[in-house]
DNA sequence: GTTAGCACTCTCATTGGTCGAGTGCTAACG
DNA sequence: CGTTAGCACTCGACCAATGAGAGTGCTAAC
């Protein structure tokens, strides 16, 4: 494509981000590229429309950028790297003094990133099956119940009550724990399955606890794929003009709620820092009028979880995937992933 | 108030429950009390304006209930007590198979509720404080750090990480744990913290671990005054006709998302089974269109917890109230607080 | 005390007309 | 040949006028 078609659409796309509203010939003549006149513009426009990056809402209205234009747009941007603008300095000084668990921290990372950039946000813990045990401990609850915690390297806790059998005293689970810390730790939950399988034979322990262990790799395994990821200042969702319709906000508010299929979104994020699935792309038919921005974190070795924005196509992609790469990399500074802050 | 009074202004709030407009004497007289003219319903609505239970939007429209009016209705509501319909019986089916960490138990259902209903449904998990410590438990996370895990008597876990000397290995935190769970067990967190100050005189352990749970108590204290309240569904709210004025419902929603503002509502349910924030009641700006129905429930002895829906003030009482109580029952009986479950 | 009837008020939806923004096309220009 | 000026045309937004409908308050009769 001609330089000056990609210049007009830029600027489209410009005008479009600021006011959501159709931008027309004249528009983009007298406030963008005031060399040309809105003839020639108009002209271009025309082809733009032919060759599918805009779109007009009736004859006389003027054009808006379609997901195509977008693509185009944010595929350009990702190869060169947005840079950080002042707020984004600001939030990452607002966030960088704090050291919790991840859950906190991240947790309350989406937190700030919603407040501060009015987009609704979303963020995904790293899946919990990739995610190594340090230690494993069984602590006593009632007389037949104990609660299994399980330390990850990343500083994850999981934990569930497992039935255990009445004439163990808090000083042999602690017995039981502590043979078991030693044996699995370093190991994967997929691994712990199927070396408890092995182990059971052998059985020095109390098989109800084994049992029990298993239950709940399983149990973990399933938990690990869903309920780790939130969405959280959706209300900012309702500033948008393209969401004053209550009936079109009320069906994005509640395919945000359905995390599964959310789920699917963020999975695909194969290893790249960043990525953007517009309109149509994220599959999801409530979302074909709006943008998720993901950027990737790391925990301990390898571990991948992602934040996001949530917003109308129409996202300054520039400010909004700058924001999440910086405040990715100060996560994954702060969790101790294998990157470097900044 | 005489007895036709109270009749007319029931059918007022029943009819407008349904329909969400100003309801007029003619629609009074055909579809509820046919008995009366619509004459006669005239001057019965002129008297309850002039009582002050009902509101005309402008001078031929026709009247909506008060705040008042929902408080008076809602007020013989709680006396006789709502009966369950059929949807709750099913509601009831759907969830009594289910038995898990508090924390989980009270997230599905809130997410069940909200589902079911079709309102905002809301959470306030019971306050930590109150809790008494079962056991307590250090498990060595890192060299220098330890995660403390505190079960108490209703099954809820907490835990922080503190930091340790480097010189304890698992065997000797395993020591302190059993010393410090015997000493402390039964005792509430605003115990543990008094006893703690004394108790760091005759430090028979490690000092940083005692000022480690001095600190965690603190923080625990802090987190159990937050937190612990979610909302869901709150998509919901949306599809109400009060709210198909985005900015309305964009600030509700933010209102929604204020925890600790939200927190000072449901505080307020000074020991009653079932409780209501009618419009202005509540206290919140945002909210002087929306009520707050709460019930309370109980785990272990005496620790109150709340769950609750929000809608517009416009709420079928009757029905929301029913469903909630038998909800709470339920969660009462599963969570084993002390009453029983219906 | 209740009701029928009537005049009055106010909202809402409809209609028609105007305005302005924007386009596409054509013809002229460098 | 690309660029530009000009013009006719289209379409939505806005406005005012209009009329129907819903609902009220009041009065007088039952």
């Amino acid at each position: 494509m001609e330089d000056r078609k990609k210049r007009i659409l830029q600027a489209i796309i410009d005008d479009y981000v600021l006011t959501a509203m159709p931008v027309g010939s004249r528009t983009i003549s007298r406030k963008y590229l005031m060399n040309l006149s809105s003839a020639t513009i108009r002209n271009e426009m025309s082809d733009l429309e032919e060759l599918g990056y805009l779109e007009q809402p009736h004859v006389s209205a003027g054009r808006v950028p379609n997901a195509k234009a977008y693509r185009l747009y944010v595929d350009a941007l990702l190869e060169e790297g947005p840079k950080p603008t002042r707020e984004d300095e600001e939030l990452r000084q607002k966030y960088l003094n704090r050291v919790s668990h991840l859950e906190d921290v991240v947790a309350s990372t989406a937190q700030a990133l919603s407040d501060f950039t009015h987009y609704a946000s979303l963020v995904m813990m790293p899946r919990q099956e990739q995610m190594r045990i340090a230690t494993l401990q069984l602590v006593p609850v009632t007389r037949a119940l104990a609660l299994l915690v399980i330390v990850t390297d990343g500083g994850v806790i999981r934990d569930t009550m497992v039935r255990v059998s009445e004439d163990l005293d808090a000083d042999a689970l602690y017995a039981i724990s502590r043979m078991l810390s030693e044996r699995l730790s370093g190991k994967t939950l997929k691994e712990v399955q199927s070396l408890l399988k092995d182990y059971a034979d052998h059985a020095p322990g109390d098989p109800q606890v084994l049992s029990g262990i298993m239950e709940l790799s399983g149990q973990m395994e399933k938990q690990a794929a869903a309920d780790n990821l939130t969405v959280s200042g959706s209300h900012n969702i309702l500033g948008f003009p393209e969401y004053h319709d209550a009936e079109k906000a009320r069906q994005l508010l509640s395919a945000l709620e359905d995390k599964d299929r959310l789920m699917s979104l963020v999975h695909g994020t194969g290893g790249l820092e960043l990525m953007v699935h517009i309109g149509p792309e994220t599959g999801i038919p409530e979302m074909t009028e709006c943008s998720v921005a993901l950027a990737e974190y790391r925990v301990g070795q390898g571990k991948r979880g992602a934040i996001g924005l949530i917003g109308p196509t129409r996202m300054p992609y520039a400010r909004v995937l700058g924001t999440l790469r910086l405040v990715s990399r100060a996560l994954t500074g702060v969790l101790g992933g294998e990157e470097d802050a900044e």
